[in-house]
RNA sequence: UCCCGGGUAGCUCAGCUGGCAGAGCAGGUGGCUGUUAACCACCCUGUCGGGGGUUCGAAUCCCUCCCCGGGAGCCA
């Protein structure tokens, strides 16, 4: 259709130009003489005014351009005179491709709830709020490939579906070709799984960890970046049944060189949104207020506070404060300790190290002291936990110890105990939610409104 | 899953201790020569979430179910 994108001609368009654009329509001012149309077509923050004269054979057109319409325009680029904007179209031919009856289109030339836009999933894209954060991810989505890229890390593919259950991330979603009413509700655990598709029973991934460690064996730096899935029913801005994650895994790497991965990936992504989308987190910093480029700018810089998990505890007992939840070395850190570490204690991004053995997973690295392990999160202020990593057990014997401990069948798992048997090395890595850095970013309270189609429980339509 | 708070016009919400269902915005019509979520005037809009109960009478009180939001837990 010989379109231009609406990006393209603010960025590189000039006044007297003749071109086509097409687009959605946001709102329409007509008065006797003269008519505006505020076109959208995705590709930027910023709508296109159509200026419609009405001697134009245009002005016509007009009662089809409702709000939600999408129509194909032409004409001249012109300097805008008015505010607002520097360019706008002066339209000499227009025409609408699909109509939008206003009496029931939806999304009005007004502010809507976040809430009311999780009803009409298929049509919030439509909005500012949507398309900002829509290109937001795909900026970040870039931006991690690129850092990964530019650091030699080779980008690996791991299993969606996969027959590992014991990593104990919570509840998991069985994949089975079976008919429903052949596995009786109660007998999902005990079930013969030798009849179903493969042969035993089969999951769709929590993680990609323990495929990327033997990857990362055999490559050195490598990093996942795909769907994940949790079957636990919860309810919270935090929460997805369907995120995506993206897990880097280093050989010949300790805690250090993860905890160090951490905070350039994060001021790396920071750094990209600034540069790539100030446009968007403008926007974000006008209307939501919870998130700024002069944040973000200091967040791509600025070095993480980083203490051990058995300072956190001291911190905690000597802040005076009353916490609901009990602070006791030994007990896992709860969203007010957290939130307390970020907001008040630290004031920013904060790198929790060192935690307890037995609150952590069976792979985690026992550290000399026998009773902590070398893991770390990395806490933001508001969502908490964005960032979960350890350096791996990477000692046969003290493995398997752990792996009894927490109740495991070594030949379950044989394979990956046949890789701390076979050329064993240190090796470290973490996993970031990708929504919850979107999240982060946009600053959007949540997490339902940074993923075009949320999974959560009861929640599918989309 | 637990604890709170909600569900009233297309949207956001008011409707106090039971007594004729309202406002703003959106939409429609008309007006206006440059507007920026335009402005001005007029007009339209209802299964008060579903079911049951109390009552002469229920949006309002009680029971129950469903859904949504916030917080918590599980985690990324």
């Amino acid at each position: 259709m010989g379109r231009l994108r609406i990006q393209s001609l603010f960025s590189q368009g000039q006044a007297g130009q003749s071109v086509t654009v097409c687009g959605w329509v946001r709102s329409k001012r007509e008065s006797k003489g003269i008519a505006f149309i505020a076109l959208s077509d995705g590709s930027t923050q910023d709508t296109l005014q159509l200026v419609i004269p009405s001697e134009s054979s245009a002005f016509h057109e007009l009662p089809g351009c409702n709000t939600g319409a999408a129509i194909k325009a032409s004409g001249i680029i012109r300097e805008s005179p008015g505010k607002g904007q520097q360019f706008e179209i002066e339209v000499s031919t227009l025409a609408v491709m699909g109509n939008a009856d206003s009496e029931h289109y939806p999304l009005q030339k007004k502010g809507h709830s976040l809430e009311f836009l999780r009803d009409i999933g298929h049509l919030r894209p439509r909005t500012n709020t949507f398309g900002a954060v829509l290109r937001v991810r795909n900026v970040l989505s870039q931006a991690v490939h690129e850092f990964f890229q530019s650091r030699g890390f080779i980008w690996i593919h791991t299993p969606i579906i996969t027959s590992s259950d014991c990593e104990g991330a919570g509840d998991l979603f069985t994949v089975t070709s079976l008919d429903p009413g052949e596995i009786k509700k109660g007998d999902r655990d005990t079930f013969d799984y030798s009849q179903d598709f493969f042969g035993k029973r089969a999951y769709l991934t929590v993680s990609g960890q323990l495929e990327a460690e033997f990857l990362a064996l055999s490559m050195g730096d490598v990093y996942t970046f795909g769907p994940t899935f949790r079957a636990e029913n919860s309810n919270t801005s935090r929460h997805l049944s369907e995120f995506w994650m993206i897990e880097p895994e280093m050989a010949f790497a300790d805690l250090n060189d993860d905890t160090s991965l951490a905070e350039q990936f994060i001021h790396f992504l920071c750094k990209r949104t600034v540069e790539s989308c100030p446009d968007e987190i403008q926007f974000f910093e006008k209307f939501y207020k919870n998130t700024s480029i002069r944040e973000l700018e200091a967040l791509s810089e600025k070095k993480f506070a980083r203490i051990s998990y058995t300072e956190a505890i001291d911190e905690l007992k000597k802040s005076g404060r009353k916490f609901e939840f009990p602070v006791e070395w030994g007990l896992d850190l709860q969203s007010e300790h957290e939130r307390y570490l970020t907001d008040d204690v630290f004031q920013g991004p904060v790198t929790v190290t060192d935690y307890p053995k037995d609150i952590k997973a069976f792979y985690m690295r026992l550290n000399d002291d026998d009773r902590t392990v070398a893991a770390m999160d990395v806490l933001v202020p508001k969502i908490g936990e964005i960032i979960g990593g350890s350096q791996r057990e990477e000692r046969l014997d003290v493995l398997e110890a752990r792996l009894q401990q927490a109740g495991i069948p070594l030949e379950s798992i044989d394979w990956y105990l046949d890789l701390r048997r076979f050329g064993s090395a240190p090796h470290a890595g973490f996993g970031l939610g990708f929504e919850r850095f979107v999240q982060y970013v946009t600053g959007m309270s949540n997490i339902r409104d940074v993923i075009p189609c949320p999974r959560a429980p009861h929640t599918i339509k989309f």
